[in-house]
RNA sequence: UGGGGUGUCGCCAAGCGGUAAGGCAGCGGAUUCUGAUUCCGCCAUUCCCAGGUUCGAAUCCUGGCACCCCAGCCA
């Protein structure tokens, strides 16, 4: 596109940044995007993936890729490898090398000894049940538990056993002590080491300890440098956990924690345990299904990574919960779309059209402009003959004057060649049609009607014996309602018709299309080859073209 | 009912005491060999509500109300 690069929008992150940056506090900024690989990213990642790049690149500064891999049981190295094609792809570049938090598994062991040592841990062998008895509820302060006052000597040789391995999971856990009485719940002496003999994707069996969340992703970002840690608005309670970590052990460096809103889109489901359902139970292909919000599958549906980008500039970055409508994407596909991709004839739902005035054995050779307002773009060679395929829905024996298609007895223009007109039809025993035979207007190719009459319709078509067989597959929303999540059951309102697949034929330049190519298929929407398929042709649909004539609702 | 947050057009979202940006959607109309695109025009006397401060309030104060998050050895 030829348009100047839209700036970048302003929202309250970057302001504390420009704050920050003006008053000295920092010369260098540094964010980082830090996932757990327990699943594919999804449009809400890239929310967050546009702000922390996009900080990084618009600020000269740095933004890491850090996996959080704290939880192994639930990781996996080929979402790690997923989560690194999808941020590639979406245009951004880590500064340096893939970080890991379990790169720094010795690090946070030691700053827990040194809790430990200053008295700010301790081992607790209270069970899981026990622990929530005494952590309290939210009205009513928790009670400390029994073993929050072993000797520090004592504590240390039990973290010792623990990370020996003389425990079993469960058994026991370090505790930071802090308050149970803390109105912020997470205050609440909270867990910082657990058990789990489980093999890591990245330390294999090295540990038998592994640090929570809470405790881990504020030192990784102190160790890393981090300024401004972004993260998603149900973090906004371990903030004050955040900070008293990094309070409480011998490390110079305090990134700031922030909280923005998280996306929420109409139609369709954002977790990751939802997301997985849906594959693991076989609702969809799987993560790269075309009706996944997922960024691997919005990329097969034909999705580009500008696109996204333009989406993520639009809708802003605040701390307002959100829930933005599927049309704001559709919309930013459609106007790239539109720029790029050239037109190309296909006909969905094929009826046959025989023209009783055209030679028969005549194939003529039309060349139509890849783009009706960018001649540029070139042309194609489009073969014309005696029998073309249109689309059913575009011929009525009778109709209305809303109806600007091809009617018995009317006028149409078929899209870059001559204006028919339909004369009769063929019907099998069932009443459907099977055939149209129609006239042609020999004058009408690239030109007006010689007498000056005008036609008001125009219909796409492929000749037959020239076009290539081919499946469409038709997207649609993935739920029947706007807000999925809030169900019972988000599964029983699958919409079934998310995925509708045609037969028909597209036209013969078509044959060679390689996916992730864009194209328009005039009338119907923009397609791209599928990419799982190299000997038959299937196409999905990106998105469809806007429609207002399906809006009304006293058409034809 | 403890704590942490948020309330500006149908949906996003600017606004930061000087008299309501923009985008999406929608609605008119023009052009059109895509009912597409493009183009022109319309679309919040009002900012959750009620008081107050001020020459002046969406912006400040007080009091309400609504919604979201937190009681994993998940992140």
């Amino acid at each position: 596109m030829s348009e100047p690069a839209k700036t970048p929008a302003s929202n309250f992150v970057r302001q504390i940044i420009e704050r920050d940056l003006a008053d000295g506090k920092h010369s260098v900024i540094k964010t980082r995007f830090p996932p757990e690989p327990n699943g594919y990213l999804h449009i809400g990642h890239a929310k967050s993936i546009c702000l922390n790049f996009g900080i990084a690149e618009d600020y000269q500064g740095g933004c890491n890729l850090r996996f959080d891999d704290t939880n192994p049981e639930k990781e996996d190295q080929h979402y790690v490898e997923s989560i690194q094609r999808d941020v590639s792809w979406l245009g951004f570049h880590w500064d340096g090398a893939v970080r890991y938090s379990s790169d720094y598994f010795d690090q946070l062991h030691g700053y827990a000894v040194e809790l430990i040592e200053k008295g700010l841990a301790y081992v607790d062998f209270l069970n899981a049940e026990q622990m929530r008895e005494y952590r309290g509820t939210l009205t009513q302060p928790g009670r400390n538990s029994p073993h929050r006052d072993t000797t520090v000597a004592r504590n240390m040789a039990l973290f010792q056993q623990m990370r020996d391995g003389q425990f079993k999971e469960g058994e026991c856990c370090l505790r930071a002590k802090i308050d149970m009485a803390s109105p912020i719940i997470c205050m609440r002496d909270p867990v910082i080491y657990r058990i789990k003999f489980a093999e890591h994707h990245q330390t294999g069996d090295k540990w038998c300890i592994y640090p929570m969340y809470d405790f881990t992703h504020c030192i990784s970002d102190a160790l890393e440098g981090i300024t401004h840690s972004l993260c998603t608005l149900e973090f906004q309670d371990n903030r004050a956990l955040y900070d008293w970590v990094l309070d409480n052990i011998s490390i110079p460096c305090h990134p700031r924690q922030y909280e923005f809103s998280r996306l929420n889109l109409e139609y369709t489901v954002m977790s990751k345990r939802k997301l997985n359902t849906l594959v693991q139970e076989g609702f969809v292909s799987g993560w790269e299904d075309p009706r996944m919000p997922t960024i691997a599958g919005l990329r097969r549906r034909g999705y580009t990574p500008s696109a996204i980008r333009e989406f993520c500039r639009r809708i802003g970055v605040t701390k307002q919960d959100n829930v933005v409508e599927m049309a704001a994407l559709e919309s930013c596909i459609r106007d790239e779309l539109n720029e790029t991709a050239p037109r190309a004839m296909a006909v969905l739902d094929p009826v046959k059209v025989v023209i009783d005035n055209y030679p028969t054995g005549v194939l003529e050779q039309i060349e139509s402009p890849r783009h009706p307002n960018k001649p540029e773009l070139g042309s194609r060679t489009l073969p014309f003959g005696r029998e073309l395929w249109i689309e059913r829905e575009d011929f009525r024996e009778e109709a209305n004057k809303h109806f600007k298609r091809l009617v018995l007895g009317g006028e149409v223009r078929l899209r870059n060649g001559y204006v028919i007109k339909a004369e009769r039809v063929d019907k099998d025993a069932d009443g459907t049609i099977s055939c149209i035979y129609c006239s042609y207007e020999p004058e009408s190719l690239g030109r007006d009607l010689p007498d000056g009459r005008k036609v008001r319709g125009v219909i796409h078509w492929v000749e037959t014996t020239t076009a290539v067989a081919a499946h469409f597959n038709l997207y649609d929303r993935l739920f029947s309602v706007a807000n999925p999540g809030a169900e019972d059951d988000f599964r029983t309102v699958i919409n079934p018709q998310s995925l509708v697949v045609q037969q028909g034929f597209a036209e013969p330049s078509l044959a060679s299309a390689v996916a992730s190519e864009p194209y328009q298929f005039e009338r119907q929407g923009y397609f791209c080859r599928d990419c799982s398929n190299e000997q038959a042709l299937v196409f999905n649909r990106t998105v469809a073209l806007r429609d207002t004539w399906a809006k009304l609702a006293d058409k034809a």
